[in-house]
DNA sequence: GAAGTGTTTTTTGTATACACGATATATATA
DNA sequence: TATATATATCGTGTATACAAAAAACACTTC
């Protein structure tokens, strides 16, 4: 851990929900490194609470497969390997195309016009070239087609397993290369959606997956070579 | 709570996690009922362990959503709502059709050998009408296919979404009059992955669950009903 | 009798204490 | 020097203590 690990009040949250978001963030951004033990009394120290809110915090990181645990020993962070990303990644596959498909038949009119404007903000957002609209932009369309499936279990599984890339989505993102494909496969999603034609939508989202897929583990091949 | 909620005793696990699989099957088996509170202090005299172990526990449990918490008041266990029950299996029916995709591409010989066998045995199985042999060998043949899919993500998920609705598959199963159609789903899905037919495969798990699903939400209705 | 208010009880949220296992360190012996 | 053994240290696992919020209750007042 390199750093300054702080925490971000929120009286209104109980300590063990601040913790467990402070400490997800600090690891699926890297700050805390695959590997890293997470010591009860030096994180309680470091963010200024007991152990026992730090405590509740790992078991549901346990939970989330972000830490594993060794008996008597404690939590580390999970490592993140090729094959585990391939296996988040195939599953997401298969949920984002269930996404879209549900999006077909439920979407409403006004969700759809916002889904318009989403794609067209994407676009512009892609034109400035700045990573970080770009990503915002992408986060909140893909946020339309998942509070239009209305399945609400569906929802929580693909934000948690789309967390996990975080990482590396924004690697992705960062790659220009990549930009006016992106655009085209929205728009693609986009016009399925439309069309209310399931089956090309879904064609859509698994090839909007499939490339991501292509790019992370080509990032990650680079970083384990860099090691 | 009716009940006696005993303690399984295992001297290698960390009392959390045989307090979170203990409370877990009690919420699953129904032994503790949607909104139930689940006190603290209770729970630990009837466990016979500190709050401690009692918190963490239910801190993994809030995470599977298995139980939900209120501010200041605790825990209790999650209502099951025909909404969230169709949500859970929507899902499941696509990861299903991705299970037995994958298994198409990996499935080894051995694999398929045993897989074979198992078919053979839920055949029998039904033939005895022994309600829990059938669950069993039930059991058994997922877990074949599951394990075939190489996919270590994919097969939490979903045996986590299949124990959701462990009370309703009970019911389920002990409907004799499905019993004949459970073998030939069975059967079509052993043949589509011995020909390495992804589309047939897909298929055949979708409509697979999907007469889970009616059959589960017709229960559920009855459940209502009778409230 | 209803509404409001003060008090008690219950239960969670958080901190801390203690026990024990695991690891590392030092010492002794061959 | 290498190995074995004793000992100290560190960190988790579990229990308990204390504070504060929420709920329940009784009491007063209108």
């Amino acid at each position: 851990m390199t750093d300054n690990l702080q925490i971000k009040m929120d009286d209104f949250l109980p300590l063990r929900d601040v913790v467990f978001n402070t400490l997800r963030q600090a690891i699926l951004t890297g700050d805390l490194k695959p590997g890293e033990r997470l010591m009860e009394i030096h994180l309680a120290d470091k963010l200024g609470v007991s152990r026992t809110p730090i405590r509740e915090a790992i078991r549901k990181l346990e939970l989330e497969g972000l830490v594993i645990m060794i008996p008597r020993r404690g939590a580390e962070v999970a490592q993140i390997t090729e094959k585990s990303m391939n296996d988040v990644l195939e599953v997401r596959q298969s949920l984002d195309a269930l996404c879209v498909e549900l999006a077909c038949d439920r979407i409403t009119e006004e969700e759809l016009e916002n889904l318009k404007r989403a794609c067209v903000g994407f676009e512009l957002a892609v034109k400035t070239k700045d990573t970080k609209k770009i990503a915002q932009a992408d986060v909140a369309l893909h946020d339309i087609i998942l509070k239009a499936t209305g399945n609400d279990r569906l929802i929580s599984l693909v934000n948690n397993l789309a967390e996990q890339m975080y990482r590396y989505r924004f690697e992705y993102i960062k790659d220009a290369t990549q930009h006016d494909m992106l655009v085209e496969e929205h728009r693609q999603i986009y016009e399925s959606i439309v069309k209310k034609d399931r089956d090309a939508a879904s064609k859509a989202a698994w090839t909007h997956i499939e490339n991501q897929k292509k790019a992370i583990i080509h990032q990650i091949r680079l970083d384990q070579e860099n090691k």
